[in-house]
DNA sequence: ATCGTCATATGAA
DNA sequence: TTCATATGACGAT
């Protein structure tokens, strides 16, 4: 049985500035449902005139946000403290609600899998995969890491690989040495 | 220590 | 079905 993963109708782009440079938000009616890392050129410097991604998967509609803006901005403002919080290394505190409709049932329980890594923890691609009772699904849960949409909200960086090694990252792997750095105030990441 | 190879789960084309 | 993965285990250098 195929699950049926849904591509979100994204009503709204708003960028996220922090210490690390602009992030991309895109709220559906749902909630967040992606997160851009800066220079992923989906970014919207341009705030006005409003230019389109048109590649399907990151309409830009502009500043204004149609229907349901009380409840994007009040998402947003969670999500842009949120990432904010999470560069001075500080917990993230209250999240939007995480529109995770892309996702096939097994990626969502990854993902889910990832959200009970606590803080400054890290687990094997393996040890994700046997809790979820896959035990040998461990190269799914890297594929299905890979596959999500929101990093840093969905701690994705905090799976490594079995030997000790960091495995990888969609936004680069500087990016999961600085949060893995930024969580760990003593450094007991493999890579301190 | 490093490299190649195989087994395996999942999803996309 | 075939191909690609952000894996993991094993054996041969």
């Amino acid at each position: 049985m195929k699950s049926k993963p849904v591509k979100p109708v994204i009503i709204a782009t708003c960028s996220i500035e922090t210490t690390q440079g602009v992030f991309a938000a895109h709220y559906s009616a749902d909630g967040l449902a992606r997160l851009d890392f800066p220079g992923r050129k989906t970014v919207a410097a341009n705030g006005k005139n409003g230019k389109n991604g048109t590649d399907g998967t990151n309409d830009f509609l502009g500043p204004k946000a149609p229907a349901g803006t009380p409840a994007v901005r009040r998402w947003h403002r969670l999500a842009a403290r949120a990432v904010n919080r999470i560069f001075k290394g500080r917990a993230p505190g209250e999240l939007p609600p995480l529109d995770v409709a892309v996702g096939t049932a097994f990626q969502r329980k990854v993902w889910a899998g990832l959200q009970r890594i606590p803080a400054g923890q890290t687990k094997s691609y393996g040890q994700l995969a046997a809790a979820l009772g896959a035990p040998k699904a461990a190269r799914a849960v890297g594929s299905a890491c890979g596959a999500n949409p929101i990093p840093l909200l969905i701690p994705c960086h905090r799976a490594i690989s079995a030997g000790g090694g960091l495995g990888g990252f969609s936004g680069g792997l500087g990016w999961k040495r600085l949060l893995l750095a930024l969580e760990t105030d003593e450094c007991r990441t493999p890579m301190c």
